[in-house]
DNA sequence: AAATAATTGTACTGCCTGTATAAAAATCAT
DNA sequence: ATGATTTTTATACAGGCAGTACAATTATTT
């Protein structure tokens, strides 16, 4: 990667680690990397898609570290474990990156939403895998639970000890103690037989970004509530609300959307629309448009 | 509480239950009440504050609905428990209570952010409290690790469950087993003795707000950061910096700050400032007076 | 040296929160 | 009921933000 873009990466992460992602304007970024605006739109796209370029390299140089730290070890060594974890951790606090992901989560971006929740179920995965290595096969369909039951602990755990800054107890102390808690719930729910996920469902998280369908979403629901915004005090608000509702649920939720329908939908809405509406009109018309496009090259 | 306030504010939830808290903009708000921006800044001082007064409201309903299922009843009783915990959960749900208060917990705002913490620590406080009728004063030492831990555990359930929206896992079925994992933690923990924070430190979280001193800091890290950034292509930045260090080091980590110091500090800058750094700096003056003023007071 | 690509500076749009204020409406006190 | 006070409204405004547009300049390639 371009060493300059790599500088501005390191230079927006300094700037997020001291006063959050939100807080951190991109006028800051281009003050402090002594960059300007256009060449900051060359590189990224919008300020979304630096993070995501950060949390990328950041992923990878945690994932790498992690990995480096099994080779030529026994996988079902606990000890090994609480390394990679205890890695895992101290990279994190160092970076503050629970925090920044933690922030940055509920931004109203679906791109970058899908682009951490695919982070998030990596990370699971992970762990659900190397409970597989540590407890073995026969615990299998307990293990997903564990992972995230493990998680939670973990976190949990961390949260509240670095919240007691007080508090002389280390990240390994720390990581120690929420691996003994898990194995003692490994072996009771293998006993007991209590499941709440079964493991297969990681597989059906993965793959299944539909990227595309949720950018639609998004800009569909945007649509759809600016028209009706714009139609409140309308008398037949209720007759439009109902026409756009429908559309709305036609699109999302019915197995084969009815091409013919929604259009007439928006026909008729357009014909009894006022000038201000039109636009939106337009706008919602070309979405769904592109959107039958779509669906039909797919096939 | 003012009806007409109240409608404001159940618009408001509805929004931000329907698309979030910071894609609610106040002009929605505005459009779907139907009052007038100056109204609603006489209600309101600012979008922030709306939400701490809806927080408020939800938290109060929760917490009598579920104190209101232990009355007359045996608080040893773990059944109960469960059905305290899911009455809160299924509430959550509905409102997206917790959606919000992941989604608005890293905003740029001191004062928001206190509240949230507050509500946090009080939740915490009442699971240990909990712990206590249910397990005895004998596990008292182990109950705010196991308090901690069951809030991991559960969350992290619950999450994942409505991720996998095609599971068929009540909310009731989660809470009992996150509630049997716990049951058998305390056990364990109490025969090991393994302990990582010690109860006492609730009380040390629970008066200790500091608002005002955390709102100055926020002021103060403002001001400052401003100055540097404004210092970035001076020659003598390197002195500057070390100046400007100083002071915030001075006044936030330094048991007694040294009022003559940190005011002679400012002289120094003051006097080698350009003009634009001026007016900064006179701010920063105003604040650190304020700041002496009120411990002063305090006295 | 010419052509191509990257960078800069600046002005702009459009959205946002929050402020200011004069006029209108509603409420209260006498 | 009327005069005083408070509440509400409408509207314009300030200041900050992300992102766009584009012509002028500087680097890099060929």
């Amino acid at each position: 990667m371009n060493t300059r873009k790599q500088h501005v990466i390191d230079i927006a992460h300094q700037l997020f680690i001291e006063k959050g992602f939100q807080a951190t304007s991109i006028q800051d970024i281009l003050d402090y990397s002594g960059i300007s605006k256009g060449t900051f739109y060359n590189y990224f796209s919008s300020k979304n898609e630096l993070l995501i370029a950060l949390f990328t390299t950041l992923f990878k140089k945690i994932e790498k570290g992690q990995d480096d730290l099994l080779i030529g070890q026994d996988p079902k060594n606990i000890e090994i474990f609480i390394k990679q974890i205890q890695y895992k951790y101290e990279t994190n606090r160092a970076n503050k990156l629970l925090s920044l992901f933690d922030e940055v989560f509920y931004l109203n971006d679906e791109e970058l939403k899908q682009f951490l929740k695919r982070c998030h179920i990596r990370s699971i995965r992970w762990l659900y895998e190397r409970f597989i290595d540590i407890f073995g096969e026969s615990k299998k369909p307990y293990l997903l639970d564990c992972a995230i039951m493990f998680r939670g602990i973990l976190q949990n755990n961390q949260k509240y000890n670095s919240a007691a800054n007080n508090s002389n107890v280390s990240i390994h102390d720390i990581v120690r103690y929420s691996v003994n808690r898990t194995v003692t719930m490994v072996e009771e729910v293998a006993e007991t037989g209590e499941q709440l996920l079964p493991p297969e469902l990681l597989d059906s998280w993965m793959p299944n970004c539909k990227k595309t369908n949720k950018a639609f979403q998004q800009k569909l629901y945007h649509s759809i509530s600016t028209l009706k915004k714009s139609l409140i005090h309308n008398e037949d608000q209720a007759k439009y609300i109902e026409l756009l509702d429908f559309i709305l649920e036609e699109l999302l939720h019915s197995k084969e959307s009815r091409k013919f329908l929604i259009e007439m939908a928006i026909r008729s809405l357009k014909s009894e629309a006022g000038s201000l509406e039109k636009k939106e009109l337009q706008q919602l018309e070309q979405l769904v448009a592109n959107y039958f496009k779509q669906l039909e090259e797919a096939d």
